[in-house]
DNA sequence: CTATCTGTAATAACTAAGATAATACAGTTA
DNA sequence: TAACTGTATTATCTTAGTTATTACAGATAG
């Protein structure tokens, strides 16, 4: 269920909350859902305990999973007002780039391509099957 | 007119090859003009001169530069190029935010709509009394 | 010719981030 | 009690990036 790159230059830790966090998003992970313990995952992907606490770590600190020492670690309902803020300087940024690559005569079309791309990339890294990209 | 980011993940030499790109992309360096030297570059950012250098010899061996020993580094023609990497540079950007926006539960219809938005926009700006797109 | 600029090269050392290894403590649960 | 859980600490390893230093050779102006 959680993968990772480790040919990736984006560090171990980094990749596992934004996967966390994806799969929360999509509610494959759900409110209240206990993730697989430290040391498990640390089994799974042949990765030190210590680097995956550290994933789990953040993701408790920026609210997104709460831990009990002796049970577990579970996903937390997010409410999505807090990320208003953020979609919105998203947007602004998306809008700029938009500007740019319509400037430089890229298409519409193209662009939902590489929206699609985005789609089918995080479709495959939280699905089974492997399949590398570079 | 060159400038880095200390504190950036992107390292000094990466952020080099990227600015000095930019800047051809945007004419402001132009064919033939020549680069600040190694070591004045150097001195200027406050940075070794080997991490200058490492920058200026990525950027030759993609030929967007060439180096005379004695004489310096001048910029090379790239025209065609330089567009197809700004565009490559925009969609690595573009790819992040999709991704971010992704994990927000932004879907792929509202992310079309800001599109369009920005299509009326440009159609708008650029005095274009063509009003026939989509 | 000399001085000083230029690019190029090589090697050793330092730094910081990330990851590993090992061990330990305490709460939970069957 | 045994086997799980999260948490914590400390030391070590690895690697990329960077620095520091020194050196060589071509170019050019005085």
């Amino acid at each position: 269920m959680i993968q990772i790159d480790m040919k990736s230059r984006t560090p171990i830790y980094e990749q596992l909350i934004n996967r966390i966090k994806l799969l929360m998003a999509q509610e494959v992970l759900q409110p209240g859902d206990q993730l697989p313990s430290v040391r498990v995952l640390a089994g799974e992907l042949t990765v030190n305990p210590n680097t995956i606490q550290k994933a789990y770590r953040a993701l408790e600190s920026e609210g997104y999973v709460y831990s009990l020492p002796g049970k577990g670690s579970f996903v937390n309902d997010m409410k999505e007002t807090i990320n208003n803020d953020k979609i919105a300087q998203l947007k602004t940024e998306l809008i700029r780039i938009f500007t740019e690559l319509s400037l430089l005569n890229v298409s519409k079309a193209e662009l939902i391509e590489w929206m699609d791309a985005v789609e089918n990339l995080n479709a495959k890294e939280s699905g089974d099957t492997n399949e590398n990209h570079n």
